[in-house]
DNA sequence: ATCTGTAATGTAACGGATTACATAACGGAT
DNA sequence: ATCCGTTATGTAATCCGTTACATTACAGAT
């Protein structure tokens, strides 16, 4: 591979001369400039961003951190911050966790070490102090998901509000047994939810059967399960709130499955409003998440950040909408 | 940021004895090291990747390329990429380029510029003669989505002869009138799948309608284009094989929204045999794909090219299969 | 002819690590 | 006491660019 020096030699030039041409092109012969260009097409050289990057201590990329890609929903958050990245000529690159501690902390390397600029986390597997620790002074985000205990700037919809919103709309279709179909404790956005399905339904005054409070997580699989453990449970409540779209269409297909129709014998209510669930038969009743606007916000505030200025507001919580749709009919 | 100097100043010893404490530790006194550890931490010092892999030539990251994320099927397949690749202490890193050639070159430039020391490409927008010529000598393999005029290794299945067996398939179960939602001639995967369905019509000497063959693309809005165009065109098929699952779902649920039923009025293949298919309602019959081994084989290669090796055998074509559900009933 | 200011180019330090090579220290053999 | 071979550590070159600063050339002013 050629190097600048290889460039300047052919082109009977400095180094300085070449690297002058590769950027500004400031106070440079247009004569000497022709020189140096048809030296850098004859040896196809392109700059070693390595070295160029360590000089000038930027790389102009940032890191999405994400559980993975298999859950719709970050697709189009992600969408919102490349486009607002893309805006500032910065490049967006993907890193998944599944789950594994010592993924994360690999690309937590990379943040360290200055291969990335900065970074917007949309889940995290490690506990927010951990992540305190090793990141100070690196300019991070949170979005979607957010740990308290990981000061960082952040953007998300008022999760506990939102489930409020959906359970109370399910109560108000006449719905007086209803399950949650939820992701454990390890997820804020699901404990959130979990919260305020708890609140609506104690303030509806409707006992909550903790037979169907079921925590399987966000994907298909896990409604798909959640669904198993519901039917085995005996009885079956009139709705079933779930974390996730995913979750929801799961949960649909393993009922239908056992002869149950949705909205037919039960209601489900999903969450996020992915493609899926518009297109998903019966199409399934949500809550719409900004998602585009989530990426988007959070990519502004990183840019803020790692320009040195702390982003005001440092916090940002966003609107969110029932969606209406086949899979939830009012109890008759 | 703490570098290796201040390390080094901390403990009261020279940078060469902190790098031999980083890395193989090999000749260092116990007690020079446990100084400079306690140095290590007391700076909470991580040495800088861009210096160190300016000088070591190698990253230990690798890029995959692709459209979208959005398309489920790829997440099993870079699935595939991450565990092979993790076995080997390489990390993963994805970059969309959303069908953007400029996006795209971006990518390109990095592998270019050493900030990643190889690529796996499951799609791409560019020309197959300018990847040649601007990858030279970078380790490159593609996986799924192949082009021949970027003569890299790759691994693939036989997209022209699964085409052809789903056809058949249909054709056996009794369908006579079988129209084809695809993505067009950008695509390979795309086009080999049509000629595959072409070549057996023809050879099952039954006629093709060209207004059933439209091109609308992978996703789901594709398949609900698609549908669209079919309901306009005044009759209806039989059947209709789709180029993915997220198409069929698309499809099948356009059509139910116009009170045509799937399996009950037309019959629609899928392709790829992702999650959603078998979720869906009706779950789609469709040809299934080995997406994990794709990805990890195409690493393996990916692996031998990095340490200079040509990977033998450079092609893989590895099998298919259809896999019957509901969407595809017998013609009566 | 001399001086000054500007434009064009070159030289070398620098960013932060790794590592070849040099040196020092020390124990053991002669 | 001398020499040798390890082992531990240090010095400096190196990776490849960028860029502060130095130098040169030249036009225009005096």
């Amino acid at each position: 591979m050629a190097t600048i020096k290889d460039v300047a030699k052919l082109a009977g030039v400095s180094v300085a001369t070449v690297s002058r041409v590769l950027n500004q092109g400031e106070n440079v012969q247009p004569e000497t400039e022709r020189k140096v260009r048809s030296a850098i097409k004859a040896l196809r050289y392109s700059p070693n961003l390595l070295g160029r990057n360590l000089r000038r201590r930027e790389t102009r990329k940032i890191l999405v951190l994400l559980n993975t890609i298999s859950n719709q929903f970050y697709s189009r958050v992600v969408r919102g911050i490349e486009e607002c990245a893309a805006e500032q000529e910065y490049s967006v690159m993907i890193g998944m966790t599944h789950g594994d501690p010592k993924l994360e902390r690999n690309f937590l390397e990379m943040l360290k070490t200055k291969l990335m600029d900065g970074a917007v986390f949309l889940t995290s597997e490690l506990d927010g102090a951990e992540l305190a620790a090793q990141l100070q002074g690196i300019p991070v985000v949170q979005a979607c998901e957010v740990q308290s205990t990981f000061p960082t700037p952040w953007v998300s919809i008022d999760n506990r509000r939102a489930a409020c919103e959906a359970t109370r709309y399910l109560v108000e279709k006449g719905h007086r047994q209803i399950g949650f179909f939820g992701a454990g404790d390890t997820y804020g956005s699901s404990r959130q939810r979990e919260e305020g399905f708890r609140l609506t339904m104690e303030g509806a005054g409707l006992p909550i059967r903790e037979e169907w409070v079921l925590d399987e997580g966000f994907g298909v699989g896990a409604g798909i399960r959640a669904a198993e453990r519901l039917l085995e449970s005996g009885s079956l409540p009139d709705a079933v709130f779930c974390v996730s779209d995913t979750c929801a269409a799961g949960a649909i297909r393993c009922l239908a499955g056992e002869g149950v129709l949705v909205p037919r014998d039960i209601s489900v209510m999903g969450f996020d409003n992915i493609r899926l669930s518009e297109v998903f038969l019966p199409s399934i009743t949500t809550t719409w998440q900004p998602q585009y606007e989530i990426g988007y916000k959070a990519m502004e505030m990183l840019l803020r950040l790692i320009g040195g200025e702390e982003p005001s507001p440092n916090r940002l919580v966003l609107e969110h909408r029932i969606i209406e749709r086949e899979s939830v009919s009012p109890k008759n």
